[in-house]
DNA sequence: TACATTATTGCACAACTATGCAATAATACA
DNA sequence: TGTATTATTGCATAGTTGTGCAATAATGTA
């Protein structure tokens, strides 16, 4: 255990599973909480990618999307290797769309609840 | 539209479905990135409950509580309605904790892979 | 070996979030 | 009307998070 944290996991949410105690499904939907995080879990949908091909679909620094990957591999979301300087990510178990497409549903409905009851007021 | 925005919706995730660019399921994962409102809505799926009933079963003040609920509540998750004194709430669409069990399953199975990996490396 | 490419990490910073206390509002009841 | 109960909101604060730049590490190639 290093005396001083990595900047990525320098709070507790990300330290790992042994300390953090509450629920753990807390890490999974911060982990969603994040446009680009899902944006790239979306284009490792299309097939394995390395950091640098991620960076320009999503116009933010190479940095940034190698934190976003460390904190999806840290959940397990993502596995990654190496081949030669690259370093390639995909995507684990598919089941986190099915995920996504619940939760986009979910919002679809409570959105059209919402519209009827604009619609009653009128 | 308040020149000041209340304290509750201080930030943009939270203001509005209109002034929040991103993918709106960050709100909803965000709203359940959370063990406190987690533990909420198991508590109402037991049935509707007032915010003072809610309070003494996590430990938290009730103010937190109220706050917790008005999120939930600008997602469109719970539902209230207010009966003298009390405000009630009650969930309004079951299917979440469907996600909730979903986000179970998957990190179990991370969970067992991690565990398969260690077990080879001995 | 020297240089180029790719990825990660340290640092700084602005914005966001959960929380508790105190003040206020809303309602019921004596 | 005054008092009690319940809920929401203002304020303050400590901790969390996403981001970019610069430095460094890791690897391939001339």
């Amino acid at each position: 255990m290093p005396r001083k944290l990595k900047n990525i996991w320098r709070n507790r949410r990300w330290q790992g599973f042994h300390e953090y105690v509450d629920d753990p499904r807390t890490r999974l939907f911060a982990a969603l909480a994040c446009s680009q995080r899902i944006e790239i879990l979306k284009l490792l949908r299309e097939g394995e990618k390395c950091t640098c091909d991620i960076a320009p679909r999503l116009r933010i620094d190479i940095s940034v999307v190698s934190r976003h990957l460390a904190i999806l591999k840290s959940l397990g979301l993502v596995e990654s290797w190496k081949e030669g300087v690259n370093n390639y990510y995909a995507v684990v178990d598919e089941r986190i769309f099915d995920i996504l497409a619940a939760a986009s549903n979910i919002l679809k409905d409570m959105a059209e609840r919402q519209r009827e009851l604009f619609d009653k007021l009128r």
